[in-house]
RNA sequence: GGCGACGUCGCCAAGUGGCAAGGCAGAGGCCUGCAAAGCCUUUAUCCCCGGUUCGAAUCCGGGCGUCGCCUCCA
């Protein structure tokens, strides 16, 4: 069984097929850091971190490399709207961004170059394309001529002629072609520069990727990713300077995202509608981001909405739920429900069948492309399973011989939802985040006194339990609301009542 | 204007030729002192019109609508 994934470059599905066996090279643009990135931003990272996860997963060796643009006309611009040196701009804008991948659960790059350390090179490959007759030097400028390269357009699937009939840009007369865009910029006064044959300046924009993930991985790589705004003229402009420079082929497989929507429209600092990442970390969990955007194919367009993060949010809670349960159920030794063996060894048997599938079909789903909204289709279909052996079957069985089994079906959906980085909290409580108040209410109603939380709460649960014993109902209902207020969650599940705390 | 993608249950969303996944929300039932959770049942001729085929959500043509790129953008 194959892996399949969709190219760009042939808007086909194909067979996945690295260039060296069980090793991937990939490179995924990196951001120019001039701001934090927004949450449409995170989208795309998030995707191609799930495919590096993947990929290793089943077997790969993957070197991953991500460059960070810390030269860039918009961090002198932001730069000089604050007052401060750019390469002060660039080094915030970095670790911001590093801290910010942590926090979301995304994986270091195997490297992380930077563009202001790999300019010898970059004006290597200038003067590599200017020898080939692919690139001109006007004023202390550097251009690269589309019309040099025969299969410029070949990525983005336009020809160069509808491109100009359809141009919104100045034509800059200095240019022999409109369509010729600048591999090296003459540095203004008070700009950023390093010197090169052509004068003082700097490196222009799709440079760093062609000279970086050359050097990092050679060519031709097998995955190029990034976002389908960049399709172009970012990556269509790239694979020009490489293939022409190099004369082989740049990348094999090129890997495009969807872009994130607010209000059906592209999320994008320039129409201003974005939400930092690091903001929205703040409200919800990086496991629920991560879940809410994986419910949704990759390159498909993904509407943005705090609706649909709190819908992620409880669906997130039907997985943790059976697992959750489970930890409880190993705790105070559940009762067997089903006392017939015929029938409890149905339902083992069919617990047994829901894991084998689960792992199967996700499987064939994250090998189509990486469907992950199909492989937590397989995760879900087992966190049913479970549940329905847990509550409605035999349960931990009477003597906990089912307790393997149910370790077995837990691991079975903890691993497919640690491939996708979703990590899940199956303890049933947090007690270090227990409110205080908790000790008073222990003492009010079960004459507890010491200090420690846990304590506390399985003194609530016997009292509480003795009450309901009691069928004292109103002191029963009220230590419920009165834990509830605190934040608990009291339910009585036909094992008894589990409290727990800080979902 | 040019190029490209998309239009599937109330909402979100998988599915690219063979009886329409999953999540959220709703309804009914089981369980239950109540509540919660869970389980079961339940709602789709897949934007419209033609065509190809034994058979199409899936392929082709036309229409309508939405989005993206063509300018910095993940």
């Amino acid at each position: 069984m194959a892996i399949r994934v969709y190219n760009t470059l042939t808007r086909t599905k194909e067979a996945f097929v690295p260039r060296e066996p069980d090793k991937v090279a990939m490179y995924v643009c990196g951001p120019t850091v001039y701001n934090h990135i927004h949450i449409g931003n995170a989208r795309t990272f998030l995707t191609f971190d799930i495919i590096r996860r993947y990929l290793a997963w089943r077997g790969f060796d993957v070197t991953f490399v991500q460059n960070i643009t810390d030269v860039d006309d918009k961090i002198i611009k932001r730069a000089a709207e604050e007052g401060v040196p750019a390469t002060e701009v660039a080094e915030t804008y970095t670790a911001a961004f590093r801290s910010a991948m942590e926090a979301l659960g995304i994986g270091r790059p195997s490297r992380q170059p930077l563009a202001t350390q790999t300019i010898p090179q970059m004006i290597g490959m200038v003067e590599r394309l200017i020898a080939g007759g692919h690139a001109y030097v006007v004023d202390g400028d550097v251009y690269f001529s589309v019309r040099s390269f025969p299969g410029y357009g070949k990525l983005s699937g336009r020809d160069i002629d509808d491109l100009e009939s359809g141009a919104r840009v100045e034509v800059d007369e200095r240019k022999q072609d409109p369509l010729d865009f600048a591999l090296w910029k003459s540095a203004k006064p008070g700009e950023p520069r390093w010197p090169s044959p052509w004068g003082d300046g700097r490196p222009g924009w799709h440079l760093e990727c062609s000279v970086m993930s050359e050097e990092e991985l050679g060519l031709p790589f097998d995955i190029h990713g990034g976002a389908s705004d960049l399709i172009f003229p970012h990556h269509e402009n790239e694979l020009a300077q490489s293939e022409a420079a190099t004369g082989v082929r740049f990348v094999k497989y090129w890997l495009h995202g969807g872009l994130l929507q607010v209000n059906a429209e592209k999320m994008s600092k320039s129409l201003g509608n974005f939400m930092l990442l690091k903001d929205v970390l703040e409200v919800y969990p990086a496991p629920i981001v991560r879940l809410f955007m994986m419910q949704t194919h990759y390159r498909s367009p993904l509407e943005f909405s705090t609706d649909r993060l709190d819908e992620a949010r409880t669906a997130y809670e039907r997985i943790a739920g059976p697992l959750r349960d489970l930890e409880i159920a190993k705790r105070s030794h559940a009762r067997e429900r089903v006392g017939d063996e015929a029938a409890s060894g149905v339902w083992v048997t069919r617990l047994t069948k829901a894991i084998e599938d689960a792992k199967t079909r996700f499987i064939e789903e994250m090998d189509d492309d990486f469907n992950t909204a199909g492989a937590l289709a397989a995760v879900f279909g087992l966190v049913r399973e479970m549940n329905a052996f847990i509550w409605e079957g035999p349960g931990i069985g009477a003597h906990g011989e089912n307790l393997p089994l149910l370790e077995r079906a837990a691991a079975a959906i903890k691993e497919p939802l640690d491939v996708l980085g979703i990590e899940i909290e199956a303890r049933p409580v947090r007690v270090s985040e227990y409110p205080t108040e908790v000790m008073q209410l222990a003492q009010d109603y079960a004459g507890y006194t010491g200090t420690d939380g846990a304590e506390a709460v399985d003194a609530l649960r016997k009292a509480r339990d003795v009450a309901r014993s009691e069928r004292n109902w109103a002191v029963a209902d009220s230590m419920r609301d009165r834990l509830q207020d605190l934040g608990f969650i009291v339910e009585d599940k036909p094992d008894g009542t589990h409290i727990t705390y800080g979902r």
